[in-house]
DNA sequence: CGAAAATAGTTGTTTCTGATACTATTCTGA
DNA sequence: TCAGAATAGTATCAGAAACAACTATTTTCG
């Protein structure tokens, strides 16, 4: 609940240094279309924000694994031998290079994950799935996914759900439909 | 572009110690609901990454702010005596409350924000807008808007806008419609 | 009343992140 | 061929975040 009094109208006059712009209006976003936009990015961050965070609870709770490493144990899952390179990983997780350098420091220290040298290129290296981080991932993936089905995909409809993936991929600029299914 | 070889299909033989589950199957996501939701999720951490990426880009090269920055400039512009208490602010921005009191101290450094005391309960501090504060939003909130329809807002009809409201807003529980509109 | 709980804010500590610089390779084309 | 550009990864550094511990008030209620 929260108790939450309502300190908010304490209208005091404006007592000393706080701005007094007199048109108190809207002086961020002048256009309904605007307006709107600012409101949809609020809720769009909003609605991530917090979906993260129980996602972070649950998978704290349970496997002990922040959601970023699942991430990457899921991609090195889905990946063809099970392993990608490290700039892949940065790509498919939206991570920093060196970001990625960590997070797979982080997991190979418990095993989770392993390093290869590439031996056709030897700039690369290689981030793989262990059995353990496999056996890890098992564990991890129910309780990623019923997170996500609860306070994700719980309220949607299968079209908006279907609707609202579109609508998002249109934003990141993959622009409308066009292949994703076989 | 990106040049980008591809250097994927580099089936090599499982080498060493890789995981691997002959079952070779989605491990992670079982059902076509499951499997969308995930997928989702993906789309979301992405469209609002890539935004507040572009956001930041925009508005450092600008006003030479961070996006939280920026709104916090607009939380404050909004409210009442254009000063909220620094509890207010935290659940606004849903930042944790000692992310708060050094977002309000590096912009009360630059003079942007002021912090006031609260005559009626002295436990409470206001975060208000200064006049400069004032002048620096009326800088940052254009490139902060005309940002957000350029990279959030562009691509979508004004339909498809408040759809897309109305289920992020379902997803965060404020369920559904009710209210919102006077 | 007055002790205990609740609330608001700050400070100390730890962790994670991106930017940058650096090394080691591979690729390019003159 | 071979010098310079491009690419992959790591290390270093500084900035921002959360969490927990702490202080100072207010509120609750026995």
């Amino acid at each position: 609940m929260k108790t939450q009094k309502d300190h908010t109208a304490h209208t005091g006059r404006g007592k000393d240094a706080v701005a007094h712009t007199g048109r108190g209006e809207d002086a961020v976003a002048h256009t309904e279309r605007e307006q709107a936009v600012v409101a949809l990015w609020g809720d769009l961050t909003h609605a991530t924000d917090l979906v993260r965070a129980r996602l972070a609870v649950l998978l704290e709770a349970g496997p002990g694994l922040a959601p970023e490493e699942v991430e990457l144990l899921m991609v090195l899952d889905a990946a063809p031998e099970k392993r990608l390179r490290m700039i892949d990983v940065s790509e498919s997780l939206r991570l920093s290079k060196s970001g990625v350098t960590r997070l797979v420091d982080r997991l190979q220290e418990r095993d989770l994950v392993l390093r290869a040298a590439c031996p056709s290129d030897r700039r690369v290296v290689y981030a793989g799935l262990t059995e353990q981080g496999s056996a890890m991932l098992n564990a991890a993936a129910p309780v990623f996914v019923s997170g996500l089905m609860e306070h994700l995909g719980g309220r949607l409809e299968e079209t908006q759900l279907e609707r609202l993936r579109g609508d998002l991929r249109r934003i990141v600029g993959h622009d409308g439909e066009a292949d994703v299914k076989p």
